[in-house]
DNA sequence: ATAAAACGCAACTTCCTGGTTGCACTTTTC
DNA sequence: GAAAAGTGCAACCAGGAAGTTGCGTTTTAT
């Protein structure tokens, strides 16, 4: 059987989450609640604008979704992506899975 | 309850799977075999030193573990970490269910 | 109607990343 | 023992990422 190549974009997912600001401003999100770019940049030591930026990282991933009201704009978590990451790792622990089996059988013969 | 802030080295797990090489090496050594650099790297369009630094990120990382054998170092996979990104995940998951859940009740009523 | 809040855009800096090339070193192989 | 295979190390380069600052625009509040 081949061995399915990651597709391009699983990549940029990973690379999405790969930044600790990233990964702290979706987890606020994945609460539920929406929350503007000053809400989530309060707290933090970085600027208004590197915020913004990160967000609009997570936004391209797929990982946030956005949208104005008023004169702020709100973001919400978006789970979809994250199911592309466990098939991901599922795939690879199942394959692993599959090497340690055919090992043991291989040493009780 | 305290939103659990992410651990500095969950950012760099994923950072590690962040790119279209190193997922695609972590693939192949996946399937429990071991594998030389020269190995890793035939096929590839990239320079040996290339897939060389890939590989030490993911060493880095825990992704994958290393060994000198006569003149060649062999790479295996290492599927600890991995856990840590299902952590991850999960905890995110989870929160967004109980919103979820917080929700669908809240509508109910 | 003014002031303040929340944001977008653009320029700029700094640093990291992905990649290459060149060379030296150690093991194998013939 | 000489050639070839497999690496390691270091320098170097281009481009992208993270972050800041400055300024203009649109809403909201007083």
């Amino acid at each position: 059987m081949l061995i399915e190549t990651p597709g391009r974009d699983t990549a940029s997912l990973f690379a999405a989450l790969g930044d600790r600001t990233r990964l702290s401003l979706l987890t606020k999100l994945s609460d539920g609640q929406t929350r503007s770019i000053a809400g989530l940049s309060a707290g933090t030591d970085l600027t208004r604008q590197a915020i913004t930026k990160h967000l609009r990282v997570l936004e391209e991933a797929g990982l946030v979704i956005s949208s104005k009201v008023g004169r702020e704009s709100q973001f919400a978590f978006r789970p979809e992506p994250i199911d592309d990451i466990r098939a991901y790792l599922d795939s690879v622990s199942q394959q692993w899975g599959d090497a340690l089996s055919r090992l043991r059988a291989f040493v009780k013969t």
